[in-house]
DNA sequence: TTAAGTATTAAACGACTGTTTTAGTGTTGT
DNA sequence: ACAACACTAAAACAGTCGTTTAATACTTAA
């Protein structure tokens, strides 16, 4: 039954619990590929062979947390979205801009913005997990955005144009993850402290606004060349 | 054993060059991490010790090919500049865009296109070659789309507007690399012909001159949050 | 012809990886 | 008491990694 033979029985497996928080953070700060088991037992202050014996194997502890973040992902945004269901899509489009740079970018994460860098780690640099990945975290995330931006065109959600779009402002976002390496460089002293992420987002929506409406007026050269993916 | 000794120059040196044409291809397809040195000698034919006798070691091949070929790169890119250098401003920039999406997408890539998705590599797994692809890539690259966005928003160089439109557009660019292996995933049958990168270069032409315009005119909301990346 | 220098080779080294084995805990149900 | 069970521990396994060594062949210069 209940409590099985835990020698230290603080909750319900420590070890268990301590291998998964442990793990959350190495591998949302450095990718599945550079965090070893003996980094996260050696952390977590457990044996090497305890990460095989509670969840088989790395790629089982991996997958593992996919899950549970995930879902604590899409309840927080779900929450978000209701709480500006009232609003104009523009404002809301803002809102999820901007929450989704905080969640990429701020340098004191809460842990529910790991799925974020992970999924930005993962498209770089696919693991077995990434089928997984797109389930759990990245389809219900851009079935959101898509809505969102629907909404903001007045579009059916199919469009084609909608699902460019919402892909187009998930990279704008993804972006500025990509390239901090880069941008450290290249400015010096630069911080991502609140203030500054808010304004990258400012930047990020008015970019994006003036894209869509351009896309759906058909601005530029007339649009001839065909967008869909699948060619002929 | 036979042919130990191996005569047959060829050219000067042919081990040597053999390593740098196969190792600027596996790195180019997997990135630095995920190529072994083993890989590289194996397709090249060579003996295991072979990168370290030309090259000292891994990361010197490396920078051996990144110093090549971001000549190569630079070379070529100032050529295609200055063939449309009278044309208006916009048309380069789409051709600045169409350019970079095909080096980034195309699946028949010449040599030359190994950079740009060096690149987008480091960006996400830097490794200690980071600086020096800064400076021997990025920077020389970045300084001539600033010109072109320059130009187009008939703005000065240092304006920090175009300093961020022109980062955004590498962006907007260097998505549609990252984001691949998801969008193979999510749009079956997804093949980068070149018809279809030249459908998402004018997506992305058309997204981007509008957002740029945006920004320019102080579109949406008035901007009041600092842009600066460097706070206060 | 001899000596130096260049280039290539097989083999090994040491460090690391994920995983398995084997033994040994303590707790539980009967 | 005893077997079954859940868990942990140290050690070893098998594999890969980048790199080094020592021996060997070829070219070149004295």
């Amino acid at each position: 039954m209940f409590a099985m033979g835990n020698n230290a029985p603080v909750d319900e497996n420590e070890t268990r619990s301590r291998l998964l928080k442990v793990a959350a953070r190495l591998f949302g700060e450095r990718g599945f590929n550079h965090v070893s088991v003996r980094d996260i037992c050696r952390e977590a202050g457990t044996n090497v062979a305890s990460v095989n014996y509670h969840f088989r194997d790395k790629l089982g502890l991996y997958c593992e947390l996919i899950e549970i973040v995930a879902e604590g992902m899409n309840r927080g945004k779900i929450a978000a979205l209701e709480a500006g269901a009232g609003r104009p899509p523009e404002e809301q489009l803002r809102a999820y801009i901007r929450g989704f740079l905080h969640q990429l970018l701020d340098p004191n994460p809460k842990d529910d913005s790991w799925m974020e860098k992970l999924i930005a780690r993962e498209m770089m640099e696919p693991t077995p997990a990434l089928d997984l990945i797109i389930e759990k975290g990245i389809k219900p995330s851009g079935e959101r955005l898509n809505r969102l931006v629907g909404d903001v065109l007045e579009l059916p959600l199919g469009d084609e144009r909608v699902l460019l779009c919402a892909g187009t402002i998930q990279g704008l976002c993804l972006w500025h993850r990509t390239s901090r390496s880069v941008a450290e460089r290249l400015v010096p002293n630069l911080r991502y402290t609140p203030e500054v992420i808010d304004g990258i987002a400012e930047f990020v929506s008015n970019f994006a606004l003036a894209g869509m409406r351009a896309v759906l007026h058909g601005q530029g050269e007339p649009e001839r060349a065909p967008l869909s993916p699948v060619a002929k």
